[in-house]
DNA sequence: CTATAAAATAAGGCTAACCATAACATTTTT
DNA sequence: AAAAATGTTATGGTTAGCCTTATTTTATAG
């Protein structure tokens, strides 16, 4: 009954499945790419998920997290984002490292720790990339935001989020100032896929789409 | 040449050795004892690490640290004891926790967040049970202290650290007033290994002998 | 100097996570 | 409906750390 001590393995994968879509299904492969691993070892993982009651699987259908998994992982979410408001506000960590260096500390964290780092910070309600930081209890509105990717020319709108987690994507991300929120305006979409080109306070900058998937924005104005 | 990231099991095995005996010889069925695991365990362990270079083994003799192996044990130290003071200081950790969580902690803590940490701290000098914490470069001065256990009848004298581990152990001497700082009077050795009759703030404690081989004190007056 | 205790090694096993390569099943596209 | 793309499973590996039981080696105490 009692959640035993997770592996960090088990937690990333779980915590990648809230990160990739929170109640609907992946496909195991979606969850290969994110972890950096293979699809045959990915597979292999979600078996021993599911008997561990952790995630169901329906094959060509995808993964999914049953209520134990979904606590687990979200309890992840909540380590992890409590250590980036630390090593961010407190530590003063490059915001481009914070998440490679929360995602070491999210596993080693008992749940003791956690609510002390919670009550020292103050019971944050966002990390510095601008994700909700669940309560205890597992509560948390998720962003009602869409994708940077999804915006037409013209459009205006303030960055809620950035969700990448390389190190090298947040780092150029950050050195184009497109940061929580800021305010941006899509000056272009190139047909094909191609980059979007955006305003970001009075300067020009060229994004692809897949970066530009990580963002979260909302419209101000289309 | 580079020290690359170590796992978890072997920073466990090069603290235990300084934490065990610096400098010295230890045998190997310590250490296992130390780590909770077999002797046969150790000695594998031990092998992998004369492979890489972290230790020295002379069967019959014991292991040692190399210079490269001491590095790496010393850093250990230095990130669990910030961690110990964050955790005591800032998150109000009960002090027989301490040192579960931080030697948790340790394992997931990159230099560029040790150095924070330390700056955040105020690059303390002492750990919450009483230890010195390593500089960044590595050096410290140990305590020039010697064991509870050697003490007499009669004789006075300062904690100055509490060596144990176990959370059980810590919270037993917490819980007795066995704690850094204060100050303490033997009133009777009980012969053939027998437990020490303690004064501690006007307060009578019986403890064994193998806990107070933990306790470091120094002497005031015998 | 020999008996005993302690330390080490040999041998065989286990589990969690990974890997590659190949075969197979299903869904999607044409 | 067939072809192509995608997802899954089968099979056989690897590595780090653990384990037990049995044997061997060395140190030490009498
Ligand atoms: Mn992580
Ligand atoms: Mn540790
Ligand atoms: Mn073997
Ligand atoms: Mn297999």
């Amino acid at each position: 009954m009692t959640v035993r001590h997770l592996s960090e393995s088990t937690e990333m994968y779980l915590k990648a499945m809230v990160e990739l879509s929170d109640h609907e299904m992946v496909m195991v492969p979606r969850l290969a790419e994110r972890l950096g691993v293979t699809p045959v070892s990915a597979n292999e993982m979600v078996r021993r998920l599911g008997e561990q009651g952790l995630v169901s699987h329906t094959p060509y259908k995808g993964v999914n997290l049953t209520k134990k998994g979904r606590e687990a992982a979200v309890n992840v979410l909540r380590r992890q984002r409590l250590w980036e408001v630390f090593l961010h506000d407190h530590l003063k960590i490059e915001w481009s490292h914070i998440y490679e260096y929360a995602c070491s500390l999210e596993h080693a964290t008992a749940p003791e720790v956690t609510e002390a780092l919670a009550a020292f910070l103050g019971d944050p309600k966002t990390c510095p990339r601008g994700n909700p930081i669940p309560a205890t209890d597992g509560s948390f509105k998720p962003l009602e935001g869409i994708s940077l990717g999804e915006l037409k020319t013209g459009d205006k709108a303030r960055i809620l989020a950035v969700n990448a987690t390389a190190t090298d994507v947040l780092q150029y991300l950050q050195e184009r100032d497109i940061l929580p929120g800021r305010e941006l305006r899509v000056v272009e979409v190139a047909p094909l896929q191609g980059p979007l080109t955006l305003e970001v306070g009075s300067r020009i900058t060229a994004l692809g789409l897949s970066m530009a998937e990580f963002v979260i924005v909302k419209l101000i104005k289309s």
